[in-house]
RNA sequence: CCGGGUGUAGCGCAGUUUGGUAGCGCGCUUGACUGGGGGUCAAGAGGCCGCAGGUUCAAGUCCUGUCACUCGGACCA
């Protein structure tokens, strides 16, 4: 790759840590996309392409449970904006505005979106009467707008594409389990699609999001130890109800303030795969999302019957799996790496010995074995590789956060285990005070990233930083 | 917002200290031989040295200004 010059000259002038950092995501996520107009995103075709693939299943689990897709506009006026205080001062500092129409100044200013929930209440306002009305599900794919100051390739953009699922409910236990719904098929995405487990938590009150009662992630460890935030989901209490005044009128014609949620995922999925499973070869794509599941690259292509047997091969597999014949007139030594590099689940070689006696070598790109396959059981035997590719990836990144997720009880032992053993999780109880939570930042350098869901404080726990009774466990770690 | 760094061929860089014909690697083009892990050889194309002023017989190199990009810190999907 041309840019590797860079990246070694770059990485001997910084820290290890970043060194990592930037051979796992620049060099890779250069394959595939890069921030460069001002701090916004190109996606390249390959990279979109594993976009489609996410929005396609996760488009499939959304209408599974009953939600419509729509379209909010780009633009919110100031005064919606404001109207909920909490909101506006969360995402206020990081809003871009437009101030112009035209060589025209506007009256009022717009805000490209940040995220939409003051227009789906709106929306919510303008069409909600009854409780018939009750309750609205809805989704939708667009990119918004957060004017970050640094900005990194699939992690942190200013302009970023996502789904935000808006719903809104008669009942506030309707909401919480719509809430808990959505954690749960993200979660279920994330292990089953994309091969990366997930600890599905809440998040601290300090932490959760501008306007929300209560907000869950599912937090992913990445294999150099550090945690991403892989998805959100909001309940919201009846807070923007009242802000926006939506009211229905129940059953016995009582106005009554209605639950909304919201939750979403974003492109950083992509920068999540990168970089949980990404190995010093380049990318490995879960098979599910990867733009060509099997590529097919013939050996000794000026030799007869092979270009031919190659098509045909090709041709055969086309209604299984996305695959890719590359007859380009590339090295056979160059288009192995080359489709390593691009993370492609499985390898088929095929050359003239190969045919002869009716076989080809396939090659699993998570841990590079090779597996002789007759040709006529080839059908059968792609769509076990691929499976087989889904749980190799999935296997070695629990491993992974296992062996780096550590249990703690004082702020001694977790400076202690950062030092022995690496960044990863930490598992430790705590008081539930904000003073705390940020003295353990302050001291050890992990922020909370949310409280597990799982399991509670044992009898006698004391909280890791003022040895107060705990009240929760929280899992703590440094965050991309 | 604070503090560093860098602008020279498509990409990555050297050349700047000490001013004197614009260089290297990769990529690209053409052809030949090759082909089971980025293969070999040959011949080519490609530059307003970020921009604007200044000093000088002479500026990629020195001076002044300016723009752009980038990295780290603090904040965030």
């Amino acid at each position: 790759m041309a840019d590797m010059n860079k990246m070694v000259n770059d990485i001997t002038s910084m820290d290890e840590d970043f060194a990592k950092w930037y051979t796992d995501i620049v060099k890779k996520a250069e394959l595939i996309g890069y921030t460069s107009v001002k701090g916004c995103m190109v996606i390249r075709p390959y990279g979109y392409a594993i976009w489609e693939n996410i929005q396609r299943i996760l488009d499939n689990a959304f209408k599974a449970t009953g939600h419509e897709n729509v379209n909010m506009p780009m633009f919110i006026p100031e005064s919606l904006l404001q109207k909920e205080k909490d909101h506006v001062e969360g995402f206020a500092p990081e809003v871009a505005w437009v101030t112009y129409g035209g060589s025209e100044k506007l009256e009022e200013r717009l805000c490209v979106r940040p995220t939409s929930e003051t227009l789906f209440c709106e929306h919510y306002a303008n069409i909600i009467q009854s409780y018939r009305d009750l309750p609205k599900k809805y989704n939708q794919w667009v990119s918004v707008v957060r004017w970050e100051k640094t900005t990194r390739p699939f992690l942190r953009s200013r302009e970023f594409l996502w789904q935000e699922g808006h719903t809104i409910h008669a009942t506030a236990e309707e909401a919480i389990a719509e809430t808990e719904q959505m954690l749960n098929v993200y979660a279920d995405f994330c292990e089953n699609s994309l091969a990366i487990p997930v600890v599905k938590g809440r998040k601290t009150d300090s932490d959760k999001f501008a306007g929300a009662e209560a907000t869950y992630a599912i937090e992913a460890l990445m294999h150099d130890g550090k945690a991403l935030q892989a998805g959100t989901s909001h309940y919201f209490g009846d807070g923007f109800a009242k802000a926006f005044n939506i009211q229905y009128s129940d059953r016995r014609n009582q106005k009554k303030y209605p639950h909304q949620t919201s939750w979403g995922m974003t492109t950083r999925l992509i920068g999540a795969i990168i970089m949980t499973h990404g190995d010093d070869n380049g990318l490995v794509l879960p098979p599910d999302v990867a733009p060509i599941q099997a590529v097919i690259i013939p050996i000794a292509q000026h030799k007869a019957g092979v270009p031919e047997k190659a098509a045909e091969v090709a041709e055969q597999l086309k209604s299984i799996a996305r695959v890719k014949l590359d007859d380009t007139d590339n090295s056979p030594g160059w288009k192995f790496s080359e489709y390593e590099m691009k993370g492609v689940p499985v390898r088929i070689e095929l050359g003239p010995r190969d045919i002869e006696q009716g076989q080809c070598v396939v090659v699993t790109r998570h841990n590079r074995e090779k597996t002789i396959v007759q040709l006529d059981e080839l059908a059968d035997v792609l769509p076990k590789k691929l499976q087989e590719v889904r749980d190799g990836m999935f296997q070695k990144a629990l491993q992974n956060r296992e062996q780096h997720t550590y249990r703690c009880k004082t702020m001694d032992e977790i400076n202690a285990k950062l030092a022995e053993l690496g960044d990863g999780f930490v598992l430790a109880p705590w008081c539930e005070s904000e003073e705390c939570e940020d003295t353990v930042k302050e001291q050890t350098g992990v922020g909370s990233r949310c409280i597990s869901m799982t399991e509670d404080p044992a009898d006698g726990d004391v909280c890791v930083c003022c040895g107060k009774p705990a009240k929760k466990i929280v899992y703590w770690g440094k965050a991309y």
